[in-house]
DNA sequence: AGCGAAATATAACCTAAATCAGGTTTTTAG
DNA sequence: CTAAAAACCTGATTTAGGTTATATTTCGCT
């Protein structure tokens, strides 16, 4: 985890985050009081049970939020990449993490203090409201992922996976597809739509042979997006 | 659903909500600019697919939030009692609402104009402060459903289930006990947990047989807590 | 009070998906 | 480059819990 500073003006996801309806002079207040981290693959920026800190802000790469059980079963619970910011759950309710978070991949994240970041939320109205904005999408998320549980089999929820992954991972291929532009093992993408990795890469197996998807190495391509939303969507 | 008014100062469920930290100045300006409606039992708040106008605060009673998926199958997501607001995760998201609130008995319930609540956030910092507190709460518990349906069986569902609900509608009897207070059919249950009644009334009759609960009419009793946070946490 | 409709309960059966077992291929580290 | 370890894949077996069927009890309503 090696230290260095960029600012915040020229962050790369400097347009996607809770910080971007802030002036200038508003954002190289926050550069000053941050600190800039690199994470190797498979290092972590938190385990469950720690005391959070403060606020960390992605700045590049891919960062899944993982639940252990009492089985030691891993379940990822959300996947935050660029621009996106972590953390703020347990730190605006004062509790421990309730979750892991660990880097997919090498990333970059910043780290801002729990003090500043809560004088940021009094004094910035615009951050609030993103932040709040932010949590009612997740949370929008979260229970859709609930009722997919309960309404949907294996199949269906793996199709849903897909179409989500696209929109948040998704770039087009010089032929016209999509391409799912995020490295997942299958055991992770089971964690994902809770079920076993054989289960899922006998579905994976299944929609590659019907031609909904196609593998181009570690990536997945969307071949027949309508078939894919059809399945989603329950009908069997 | 008759209309009639009641001042925020007055209200049961003042000092729990969103709007627990203003004075009673500010206090009676929200008064001036709610309407105050009475829902009989079963009546819908709003319904899956409208469009969100402002803001519902829980004044009495019990709203049950479900989301029907494709094949027309119910999934309560979560229930929200008297000091609660619903209806705001779709109102800052500024989508159509993914999902119904039904009111579960009769109860009183405000609703705010969203012109007005979004300028209460911008203008009074601690309701922005207590609805991010609530919304990274709530977002805590969909994202705790969501890994125990991967990590935890029904038994261990129902377990976990009636601890929630001991914590949210628990209240002590004469004899030392705690009791469920709120009605709930086993159908309901079922959907909260994602199985079918067959199964939960299942799972409820071995749980009475085993002496970890009891039933007083409509409502569940908690007689070894101890040994249902044993299942609620996995061990079999 | 009495009737119909929900809600509750129990048992038998069946299926979706977990688990187990055995491979092959790909990635990683020395 | 090579060995070891992950990751991937497929088939066989088992099982948790969904489904179906049938009673019984309770509730809401006139």
């Amino acid at each position: 985890m090696k230290k260095n500073k960029t600012a915040c003006e020229n962050c790369e996801s400097r347009m996607s985050g809770v910080f971007c309806d802030l002036d200038s002079a508003e954002l190289s207040n926050i550069s000053e009081h941050k600190v800039t981290n690199v994470y190797k693959k498979g290092q972590n920026l938190f385990v469950q049970g720690n005391h959070p800190y403060g606020l960390y802000c992605v700045s590049r790469g891919n960062i899944k939020v993982s639940k252990v059980g009492a089985d030691g079963k891993e379940s990822i619970v959300r996947i935050v990449k660029g621009g996106d910011v972590i953390g703020h759950r347990s730190l605006f309710t004062d509790q421990n993490y309730t979750a892991t978070a660990t880097a997919m991949e090498d990333s970059t994240v910043c780290f801002l203090d729990k003090k500043f970041i809560m004088k940021a939320i009094q004094e910035m109205p615009s951050v609030a409201m993103n932040i709040i904005e932010k949590l009612s999408r997740d949370m929008g998320a979260a229970e859709n992922k609930v009722s997919s549980f309960h309404q949907k089999n294996v199949r269906e929820r793996l199709a849903e996976l897909l179409l989500l992954l696209k929109e948040s991972h998704g770039e087009e291929t010089e032929d016209g597809h999509i391409k799912i532009n995020i490295k997942l093992t299958r055991e992770e993408m089971a964690t994902m739509i809770g079920t076993a990795n054989e289960t899922l890469i006998r579905f994976i197996s299944e929609f590659k042979d019907e031609g909904l998807i196609e593998q181009d190495g570690k990536f997945i391509i969307i071949k027949d997006e309508d078939e894919l939303m059809n399945w989603a969507d329950a009908n069997y």
